[in-house]
DNA sequence: ACCGGTTTCGTACGCCGTACGAACGAGCGA
DNA sequence: TCGCTCGTTCGTACGGCGTACGAAACCGGT
């Protein structure tokens, strides 16, 4: 029962490269194109082989998912608390955007894995040392994570993926679909989006920047 | 190829009962034991009857979803627009934690259903009759939106559901299993949430409060 | 040359979604 | 009453899934 090599090298498997390929599968296929077959194939190996790194897709998928959040960056320790937060928080969507998979992949897998807790930790670090008391850290939290989540979240299921293709679409698909005379504030919301350029990543900037101010009103001491 | 019935009997099939077992059928076995054949069994039926009903399982799933979406109410049109945001969102909240299966569903189909739409119509009036100008009626939609979804799929991914859960939880799985002097910050978290009783609810209504007020704030004329 | 452990994987089982087409049954004109 | 039509049911079968099981291949140490 010794530890897996921890470095991959070009031939033969390691837990690292398989999880890694099956990231990269999952990217370009989506998740329910992700098969132990299809993964041992993309590697060059049996299906069965694969079964000696990980004990099963449960925690091939959980190791994966692990995996996405050692891709967000940490909150940097040597700014303020703000630009720490809008960091993290930027790394994280842009990270879960090119990982979609990995939100419908959190609901249902309830135990964190390491990358996630020292994730947690870190910004949890950062809210106390900026003042925050322990409480309102933790809401803060919650709060921050449940908007980057949420995002990123209604941002996978939009079928663009900037300004211009947001255009492209409400012209083609959104209004003939939609009815002004009975959806009139759909049709405006629409058409000012498309009107003021505005994309997902403009977007997720202003309610980041929203809600970042309003936790800084709750800090005490200012 | 006529309208199918749109009430349903006891007896007989039609696509109102087949979906509302699959909801059934997926809030008590999650949404991996959820199998056409498993499901139409839970109908008295065989199989390949229920594609009678639906095109194919993922025709299924979107149905699933819409109905979900069904079942959130509307925001009021006889208060204020924070209490009817909040009153709406209170009820996401929790038809989200009672059908935690559509959260993973939402990221990978993309196309809206009908009362997903009604929904962000009723939603984007409220808010435009409350005097917010379109687009910021638009941002304001969004960042609702993400915090209501992020922190419904936050709470879908933890194994406990009330603060005394929490609290039988935090003594038994969480602190054996993250040594203070590693994790001195979310061990401090922990004890602080137990001690203050904190559930999900409370955590909710917090943040959805800290928005709405930022929001508030962005409203012209007071 | 042999051995014990590590790593690979061929085969098989019971699931899955669903294509295909046959069987069924109620309503209806003759 | 017969036979026809047409909406509905479902038996069978195919290819693909996760993975249990055990055999084969490989490898460093003697």
């Amino acid at each position: 029962m010794r530890n897996q090599p921890q470095v991959a090298s070009d031939a033969g498997l390691s837990k690292q490269r398989v999880v890694a390929e099956a990231i990269r599968l999952a990217d370009r296929e989506g998740v329910d194109g992700l098969s132990m077959r299809r993964l041992a194939g993309e590697l060059g190996a049996g299906a069965m082989s694969l079964y000696h790194y990980v004990a099963n897709k449960d925690e091939l998928l959980d190791a994966m998912i692990d995996v996405v959040f050692e891709e967000i960056e940490l909150p940097p320790e040597d700014t303020d608390w703000q630009s720490a937060m809008r960091q993290r928080a930027v790394s994280a969507r842009q990270v879960l955007a090119r990982h979609p998979w990995a939100l419908g992949l959190m609901e249902s897998r309830t135990s964190p894995g390491p990358a996630n807790i020292r994730h947690h930790e870190a910004v949890l670090a950062c809210l106390r040392r900026a003042g925050f008391p322990i409480l309102m850290a933790t809401h803060a939290y919650w709060v921050l994570d449940s908007y980057v989540y949420g995002f990123a979240l209604q941002e996978a299921g939009l079928p663009f993926d900037t300004a211009e293709e947001l255009a492209a679409m409400a012209e083609d698909v959104f209004l003939p679909q939609l009815p002004p005379e009975e959806f009139p504030y759909l049709n405006e919301s629409a058409g000012a989006l498309v009107a003021a350029g505005q994309g997902p990543p403009e977007e997720f900037i202003f309610g980041l920047d929203l809600v970042l101010d309003a936790l800084g009103r709750l800090r005490p001491s200012a």
